[in-house]
DNA sequence: CTGAAAGCGCTAACAC
DNA sequence: GTGTTAGCGCTTTCAG
């Protein structure tokens, strides 16, 4: 039941262990003859590579972390079957770590990835992270680290995101060019740039158009539908004015509707509602939501390939990769 | 940059690096004083031991497959939750690949997991899958292998599982008691016991209440959304009768309701619905879904547990661990 | 073109 | 209680 190594294929055939190393990297210095008697020696004998010890030779894991921080929703999920499907066919193993919207358990995995000596990590933060010193360390030491997503800016490495801007503000144009006339906008942390930037988006939406702005127009919530149904049982109970939504994500933008609905609020008639970065919720509630796609299987490749940079090579020169998406015109924004 | 090796820190202290590998392990073999001279020395250089160098001479990888068909619903998710809570605890990295129903790539993550020597696969089958001599074969031969969730009654392993059967009697009861009539089952295949057994409680709920079944009640459909939408389309195409449907997943369900809605048949009250292993989805869709909660961290605890027993041990029982959940009674099943 | 030998970092059997 | 030695499976000089 012993797993066959290079010395027993060495030994049957009466050659250098080295020898048989050779011939199965098919490295230059090997005749064909020795090549292919080898070869079908390790067919015969069913051989396969122990991985531990190449690894050890190289001192190099093959294995890349990847830290998210949730998977219930389908968005990161998405995103790992791109990072999956480049990496795997390089040789690469995945080791996915979850930090439950937790910063401090964001940061353990981080270095309890980098203490196993992962080759490289691919991180999306938390809403809530803050100090990011051990990740700006390491990524400053060269250590491999590329950013998608939730990226942070104090973080210099490559990253991956999408034009969160720029859609946000086709977002917000689009109730505009409906006829909405008082667009609340349903934001998450600051720190996270992508909620910064469709943030900016919806402001200069607004701006483009001449319609001023009040303060209590952006409402402080999260990402998820709990944070969504807290703010806008809130907004309603406060009485702001209001007759649209755009939430910085479909999560957030869910939890408002539903609560809007309870409250037999008519979606789109009273209120028109736009989310962001579609996920399967979108068109089970009803109306279904207007939101972006976003390209997730796309950002994994992306952000995928750029690791493998990375670790292939010393170069170092933190590019960001910025992806377009999907406009989804569905039924909660368009009045009937 | 170098890391330090167990090596470095010998030299530094004047002793011999199994010393150090035994203060570090905290043998018994060792004084006191020079463990503690060693820890001391080991924080200030920063050491971290390579776990490469360990799995090679154990030849052990310290690295558990999990293959799961898909984890675009939450339910792998949450069992992956459970399982890296136990496994992450005792030192194990939980390699996550997705087979996405795909039988050939299911056949081929495991074995590149098996080639790869992870020290055990936790495993859930796809819809399809047929052939698991491969599995079948590494089992046989006491490669740790667990099966959870969606099983194969042909191969002899240890099993998670949840008391499909009783919970779906009970689905099924709550449909009778509340007034339905001539209730549905939309099944998947029969080659997955999970489906299997509730479809067989489905059909010994009716009978224990002398109801009589008849061959067209029961709709081969699948496991997704698509799947319930094309099933339900064509039922009510083929003009079959009915006043109630239970689903083998909420997924189904979800697609057969959306369906339903779209024909302007009303739930509950012309037809009652009851779906399965809830999700989130269940209660975003309008009217919410009565459904069974099924304890998807516990599942992975468990599993992960008896796979850590298989590991540590030599002993291969083959136990199957049979779980409960909570039923949810919300609106589609409950007539206003 | 091939063999011998060293070494990656670690543990463990065996001396002393 | 500690040091010496060997070896896990592999790649990679370095000779020849």
């Amino acid at each position: 039941m012993k797993h066959v190594s290079i010395k027993d294929i060495a030994r049957e055939l009466g050659i250098a262990h080295s020898t048989v190393s050779r011939a199965l990297n098919d490295k230059y210095d090997i005749s064909k003859a020795t090549r292919e008697k080898v070869l079908k020696k390790a067919e015969e004998m069913g051989y396969h590579p122990n991985p531990m010890g190449k690894k050890l030779q190289q001192s190099k894991s093959y294995n890349i972390g990847i830290v998210i921080p949730e998977f219930r929703n389908a968005f990161f999920p998405d995103v790992i079957l791109g990072i999956q499907e480049v990496l795997l066919e390089k040789g690469y193993q995945v080791l996915i770590m979850q930090s439950n919207e937790n910063a401090d358990t964001e940061l353990q995995i981080v270095q309890n990835l980098y203490d196993n000596m992962v080759d490289g990590i691919i991180i999306s933060f938390t809403e809530k992270t803050k100090s990011v010193k051990f990740v700006n360390s390491i990524a400053k030491a060269g250590f491999p680290i590329i950013q998608f997503n939730r990226v942070m800016d104090s973080i210099k490495t490559s990253k991956v995101v999408f034009d969160d801007y720029t859609w946000a503000m086709l977002c917000t144009e689009h109730l505009i060019n409906q006829g909405y006339k008082r667009i609340l906008h349903f934001a998450s942390s600051q720190k996270i740039s992508l909620c910064k930037l469709r943030e900016k988006g919806f402001v200069d939406a607004l701006k483009k158009h001449n319609i001023t702005l009040d303060k209590e127009q952006i409402i402080e919530s999260g990402l998820s539908i709990e944070d969504g149904m807290a703010s806008m049982e809130k907004v309603l109970k406060s009485g702001i004015k209001f007759d649209a939504v755009f939430g910085v994500t479909d999560t957030t933008t869910i939890g408002a509707m539903m609560v809007l609905k309870k409250h037999q609020i008519n979606i789109p008639n009273d209120v028109g509602v736009v989310g962001f970065s579609e996920s399967r919720l979108s068109s089970v509630i009803e109306p279904s939501l207007t939101t972006v796609k976003q390209p997730t299987f796309e950002m994994g490749q992306a952000a995928a390939k750029l690791i493998l940079q990375e670790i292939e090579t010393e170069i170092r020169v933190a590019q960001t990769i910025t992806l377009g998406g999907v406009f989804k015109v569905k039924e909660s924004s368009v009045r009937l």
